[in-house]
RNA sequence: GCCGACGUGAUGAAAUUGGCAAACAUGCAGCACUCAAAAUGCUGUGGGCGCAAGCCCUUGUGGGUUCAACUCCCACCGUCGGCACCA
């Protein structure tokens, strides 16, 4: 018999499996349907990271043992190919990002091949493809007249030396990623998508649309992941209050609304805050004494960057506006106005009530500016520090010894008889920014004209194609508007000259809906046909990186939502099963890194210990969630076991199967089916190797249990499975085979091991026939030598005994 | 600061969910095969005491619940992730 030598078999069966469209998208009409799904890579120029194999091999042992198992499986592949890295590579070397794409999607290509990885290629897509985006351009349509996509100024991360808008990701840390000065912020017109609509559960012509926190209680995902999104959409309950303005000298009184989780603390009122960006100061500007301190502070905020305002360690700052009181609609008390920076624009209705003695941030800003702290709920020590817990209320007029639950009741109801506040809900989540200044995405397909507005590219025009002449250097807009041939057109509805839209959209608007593509990726009047999603859709598993906790998902979520609403789709979840592969590190536990050398090239790993060897070392480093080191020691026990079974198909003879090995290989069976269902490869393949080791000590093996290991083997090492398989004389793919039943029967034992505690400890341990009474075992028990050594002659005084497991003696 | 996950041999880990802690693998040591090496096979391998049979200790630390705790509860320590002035 010749050596195992992976890297010839390996690519003999990646031909053969291609040739025979082994990997084709099932088609039985009888078959129940699964989708297993990746979340696509972005191909970027350093190739294939071991982690993208890791998850890879997972969604491809499981879309393998489904085929086993008889599922018509969807399991595709495609690129996530818009993105910044290619661009700033084009700034950097002038090559054109769809050059840089396309060769990083061959390796990719090339690389996944190898692994032996059983996508349907057909099935492939690529988000920086007409075809493809130009359904990413009608999806933005779709909801630009559903009133779902708007243009609103918002702020931004800005970089002076770089005249460009930076992405969050690239404004880390409050600096810009490529030369490092502070990001500020700027305002400027972006578009929004109203993901804010779907928040909650709402009703749509006779149908419910289960929201965004609704639909998390119906999916199987890891709880840590629905409730990190839990938490990004921030679900506060309050009320709004109205205070009154009243500029002393002039007269002046206006009247606003705050918002507060704790209206039961209104009594504990003593100042105001306006966030320093509030509108309503400029219209009390004539009441303002300090005008010109208000204006000062007004403009060192605007300057600072986000890093800077955000700073937890600095202190609070604020100025007083001299000559305004605010009006406590509880008691009427006057009390002082400020702005402060630590009161945000954006969150509620940009001013607070601030309540020094139960609130954390409005006590530190009492003490620094000497503002009274009136303690209105019992059981700390207010001028210590803050009160955050419960206690009855005192101070509070008729809220007085009331709990907070019930005070929250009272005072809502009270302000609400008085017509001087609501209950009301917020959210710290806001609508998606989706416009880019960037080249390398999809243009959003809406024109401007002085005559008509915003004007929608007409469907027949789509898609609007990405021109290729442009110029990369930032300039502080988008390439797209120096390319005149793309920017300057008519409009479409009066034909005047206009301009088109130069922003693109976030690249995660296109990986948004990409899992419906799949489902019918050559369709060319439909993003997908009908038919084609209710076969697939939804994806049964998704397996991807920690990384996208929040965003993508959320997106995706999203989106399923308004295809929901208005009837493209009739599920309202996309991901019903999703799970996290860990990050795999370095051998020295940390993150790897390029610029360390400590980035494990796959190609490199499949040349010396073959395809086959990586992916069940990978599965077998530790459970799929975990994170876990790189280990390069380790892989040749996984390239020893595969060529061990190499060696051991030599013992292979025509003969009744083998009494020996029957047993071990139905509990084999058992175990691997077990393991796979519950995505625990590791322990499934340390049963592999049991069910090897005691081949080994075999003489001969019979052909008939030897097929059936080969089938259980499969998934996780196609490559050698399928050369066994077709060296025992086999003309039809192993992948056509069913996967083997277990029979209880044959693993089933006449006798158990009894273990025998003594006050709980382990004392001794013997096998013992089946069906005895507890009587029997107990007596069992009590002759063993060892254990009447222990009892000493005492007397048991009670006996737990757990049926075919073991007894404890108490003494 | 808040939220979450985790902590078991030299190392990656396992433990039927409360029932023999350390399966499987790596590493290491010894032996066999070999002129030799590699490969392969066998044996051993948590710590301590003991010639041995055996005994005691051991799942980050301390306490608790239980006949029985890696597993459940409380407190603390440590590591890693997410959010971060959200009123």
């Amino acid at each position: 018999m010749p050596k195992y030598n992976p890297p010839k078999i390996e690519k003999k069966w990646q031909k053969y499996w291609q040739e025979k469209e082994l990997h084709k998208t099932g088609f039985d009409p009888k078959a129940g349907k699964r989708y297993i799904l990746d979340m696509f890579p972005y191909p970027s120029g350093s190739g294939l990271h071991v982690g993208h194999i890791e998850s890879y091999t997972a969604t491809d042992i499981y879309a393998r043992f489904l085929r086993f198992n008889g599922y018509n499986v969807l399991h595709p592949q495609g690129w996530d190919a818009f993105g910044l890295p290619a661009e700033n590579y084009a700034v950097k070397t002038g090559v054109h990002p769809s050059e840089t794409t396309k060769k990083a999607i061959q390796t990719f290509k090339r690389q996944i091949n190898s692994m032996g990885f059983s996508y349907d290629w057909v099935r492939e897509l690529n988000t920086s493809e007409p075809d493809y985006y130009q359904w990413t351009q009608r999806f933005f349509l779709f909801l630009y007249r559903n009133g779902l996509a708007y243009k609103k100024k918002a702020k931004v991360n800005w970089c002076e030396k770089c005249q460009t808008v930076l992405a969050n990701e690239q404004a880390e840390g409050g600096k810009c990623e490529r030369c490092e000065s502070p990001v500020i912020q700027k305002d400027l017109e972006q578009w929004f998508f109203k993901i804010t609509d779907f928040i909650e559960d709402q009703n749509y012509q006779g149908k419910k649309i289960k929201g965004l926190l609704g639909g998390l209680d119906d999916v199987d995902w890891p709880e840590s992941t629905k409730l990190a999104q839990r938490n990004w959409i921030g679900r506060s309950e309050g009320a709004m209050v109205k205070f009154k303005i009243k500029g002393k000298s002039v007269g002046v009184e206006k009247e606003i609304e705050i918002y507060t989780t704790r209206p039961d603390t209104l009594f504990g009122c003593t100042y105001f805050v306006f966030s320093p960006e509030h509108p309503m100061i400029d219209e009390l500007r004539d009441s303002i004494g300090n005008w010109g301190k208000v204006e000062e502070y007004r403009e060192k905020t605007r300057k600072k960057t986000d890093l800077e305002r955000t700073d937890l360690a600095k202190d609070k700052t604020g100025v007083r506006l001299n000559g305004l009181a605010a009006i406590n609609p509880v008691n009427g008390g006057e009390i002082p106005v400020f702005i402060a920076d630590y009161v945000l624009m954006d969150y509620g209705t940009g001013a607070i009530m601030a309540v020094p003695a139960h609130d954390e941030r409005d006590w530190e800003f009492a003490q620094k500016y000497n503002l009274p702290i009136i303690e209105v709920l019992q059981g700390g020590a207010v001028e210590k520090e803050p009160y955050l817990e419960d206690g009855p209320h005192i101070n509070s007029s008729f809220l007085d010894g009331l709990n907070k639950e019930k005070a929250m009741t009272k005072i809502i109801g009270w302000l609400k008889e008085k017509k001087l506040g609501r209950p009301a809900i917020n959210y710290k989540i806001r609508d998606w920014l989706v416009s880019r200044q960037r080249y390398w995405g999809a243009p959003i397909p809406i024109i401007y004209c002085k005559k008509c507005g915003q004007v929608p590219v007409p469907e027949k025009d789509l898609p609007v194609k990405l021109p290729k002449d442009v110029n990369f250097m930032p300039t502080g807009e988008s390439p797209l508007k120096y390319s005149k041939k793309f920017h300057q057109v008519r409009c479409p509805q009066c034909g005047s000259p206009a301009r088109r839209e130069s922003d693109t959209m976030d690249t995660f608007v296109c990986s948004s809906w990409y899992y419906l593509r799949y489902a019918d990726p050559k369709n060319k009047k439909e993003f997908a046909g009908r038919k084609a999603l209710k076969k697939w859709l939804p994806v049964d598993v998704y397996i991807g990186g920690a990384e996208h906790i929040v965003l993508h998902l959320l997106y995706s979520r999203f989106f399923t939502k308004v295809l929901q609403k208005y009837g493209w789709v009739d599920f309202n979840e996309p991901f019903l099963k999703l799970r996290h592969q860990g990050a795999i590190l370095a051998e020295n536990g940390a993150k790897m890194s390029k610029s360390k050398g400590t980035v494990v090239n796959p190609d490199d790993v499949v040349a010396e210990y073959g395809a086959d060897a990586l992916r069940m070392h990978e599965m077998f480093l530790g459970p799929l969630e975990d994170a876990k080191p790189w280990s390069t020691k380790g892989i040749v026990g996984l390239s020893r076991f595969l060529e061990k079974v190499w060696r051991l198909s030599q013992k292979i003879i025509e003969k009744k199967p083998d009494n020996n090995l029957i047993r071990a290989l139905h509990e084999t069976i058992k175990k691997v089916t077990q393991d796979v269902e519950l995505f625990k490869f590791n322990t499934a393949i340390s049963q592999l190797m049991i069910f090897i080791n005691k081949s080994g000590k075999e003489n001969v093996i019979s052909k008939a249990i030897w097929e059936k290991f080969l089938i259980l083997l499969a998934p996780f090492a196609p490559h050698l499975a399928e050369e066994l398989w077709s060296g025992l004389g086999n003309k039809v793919s192993i992948f056509r085979q069913k996967w083997p039943k277990y029979d209880q029967k044959l693993i089933q034992k006449e006798t158990w091991l009894m273990i025998i505690q003594v006050n709980g400890k382990f004392r001794n341990k013997i096998e013992v026939k089946k069906g005895l009474t507890e009587k029997e075992v107990k007596e069992l028990a009590l002759a063993s030598e060892k254990i009447r050594k222990w009892l000493n002659g005492k007397e048991p005084k009670k006996t737990i005994y757990i049926p075919e497991r073991l007894i404890n003696i108490v003494v």
